[in-house]
DNA sequence: GATGAATGAGTGTTCATTCAT
DNA sequence: GATGAATGAACACTCATTCAT
């Protein structure tokens, strides 16, 4: 009754296995043969569906940057009515540590790497930015007409949001002194919100930009 | 006394060898056959100095972790006996693009990527943060003192501007829409001139953050 | 009466394909799965129809060892009435490209080489040859009862009349200095005039045999 | 003391059980493997000495058309005093088992075959041929100005020998009814003996070229 | 008749590494 | 110090074929 599983059920599945392949092994380690075995399937089924690894490799990018764009999460914020919650509701889910932990990092950083020789990957990445920019900009504009930020330049608000994101992970991965995700990520925040003028009358004490 | 062609000299030149084969071939394509025929050498005399590809890996992350440092710039700027022009000088060269050419991009997300399964890569990375990070504060100390920057958090502060530069390449590499790396740069800076509140009177037009 | 296209109209089509695949890719590189792609259809059904690859080949072999046999000219030219005529046509015809055309140069190497490994590969050109020979004893039989030639074994003569004409493609390939296939086609059909000993007042200036 | 087993005795070592695996499993069968496990050896060592399969098929086809060149008899022959007694030699050895058994008939073919796909095959063939051709030409002139033949055109009475004689594998391959080899080769010596109008006082009866 | 899923053997080749010289 | 021989594991991928649908 449940045998019959065809392309559409076992391509994801495929690609699921890639990915903590990946997350066990490593990019390098992930070949097709211990994917299979992992599967307990045979190597070919998997050339079978992808054709060739660097398909399934762009696919699996595929597939994560389209994760990061589907936030589920967002719904619920910008159905939310009183726009000043909605806010701040915003910024925290964007410097939260579930946008981050959607994708493992490790996989994150490979599909960056894997960027700088295979084009198509590059394209994905950078389509799920710019996806991400433009809603950014769009939620930018109802918080700056509604006179809680207050800035000129959304495409740039934007992308320098983008880039303090961004910068939470690395800073996780590199230059923190073991101190938790969170801290970093509250700071940035602050940050993010002296960036954006935020009214001042709508900062409580923990939101204070000061370095 | 004889031939001086000893690890001394070889291994620096094996690694640039290796650097420049992972630029052209990227890192899965960076094999020790292929480094040696680039030499004109015998793959065995690579393993004969570095025993195992995985420390010449190491060593080469070593290498480039030290160049970070190592911007033979700073000496100048720093030597500089007014410290407003020093301080501009110190955060243009920051979020220049000097900075981010010493290393080329791909080898540098390589070894991030490299981090994630390496443990003594990612210490050297790291490090090398870290070290650049007192450096920072080394620096932003003296201009705080100075009255030019308003900080109190040094470390804090230091950690921010970190994101922001190295967010400039990510965002060159995946955001921006092909505007010049400069543009971008200038604008993280003049973004890090807000955070740092840098005394209003001595920004010049360019140099204003307003979003 | 419902769809028509059933093993009797797609096994030639098929090997129509196959043929032609061979002379694309070589024989190694003719696989069921490139035929199928060049059909549009699924490798699958292929073997459905055939069974084994094999089966296939040597059914590819059967049909090119029939049209070796089925040079449909040779009506026209034994249903000459001037016998003097028909021989000249008829040697004209034997030593022509039209005769070394009908199949690929490379397909058909490809089964002499196949030959050596598949008994019934090599039944069906041996049986080829011979029925050729039947056909040529026959008609040298005509042309030697009405004093053209003079020959006493039909048999013999008509293995050297094949070993000359198979031997113009061998030349043509491997030996000629890129001279025209018909000029050595023709100097072969001499030779042949000699051998046969055709009566020589029949021999015009550019049939004389002299080496 | 005998383990010294470099390039120099390796490759034809290896040629030499290709060679051997061709003829019992075919082309197609010889794979790298094969071989290996015929050597007992590994298979990537025989990669180390050749790089690739091609190269080794080729550098074999090379090994394959010196052979046919280098026909040792030759020598004695060519040195025999008495012309005409050299000039019958001569004829009995071209037309003789000892000329097609040096190369096993299948691999033979196999490499006409491969001619058609692979240029540095056929130009070895070609050359092969062109070689043989001058060394006929070079001893037919001996045989003219001696007054045993009696030709004009030495290059094109190279040229049918050489389609006689090849002719006689041919034949006994694909037309002969099992009837001996010599018998055949026999024969079509004579016809050689007739094309190139030997001395007919010079005949015994066994070489009498009438058909 | 026709397709897709699945298999399993096999391909040439790459690779890091070891050892003897 | 430097090379070549040799290994053995691993790799992506091809192929003919079988089976269920």
């Amino acid at each position: 009754m449940r045998k019959k599983s065809n392309a559409e059920f076992r391509k994801p599945e495929i690609l699921e296995h890639y990915y903590h392949t990946i997350i066990e092994e490593g990019f390098e380690g992930a070949s097709i043969g211990k994917i299979a075995k992992r599967m307990g399937i045979h190597p070919s089924l998997i050339i079978h569906y992808f054709k060739t690894k660097e398909n399934m490799t762009v696919e699996l990018g595929e597939v994560i940057a389209q994760k990061y764009q589907a936030v589920e999460q967002w719904g619920n914020i910008t159905a939310q009515r009183d726009i000043k919650k909605m806010f701040f509701r915003f910024m925290d889910l964007l410097f939260s540590i579930e946008m981050s932990a959607t994708i493992d990092d490790s996989v994150y950083f490979t599909f960056y790497y894997l960027s700088f020789r295979n084009q198509e990957i590059r394209n994905n990445f950078s389509g799920m930015f710019k996806h991400f920019r433009s809603f950014l900009i769009e939620n930018l504009k109802k918080f700056n007409e509604a006179g809680i930020i207050n800035i000129t330049d959304y495409k740039k608000a934007a992308d320098i949001l983008i880039v303090l994101v961004e910068g939470i992970d690395f800073h996780d991965k590199f230059v923190s002194d073991d101190e938790p995700f969170q801290k970093f990520a509250k700071y940035a925040r602050n940050m993010a919100f002296k960036l954006l003028d935020v009214d001042k009358k709508l900062l409580t004490k923990d939101k204070i930009f000061k370095i």
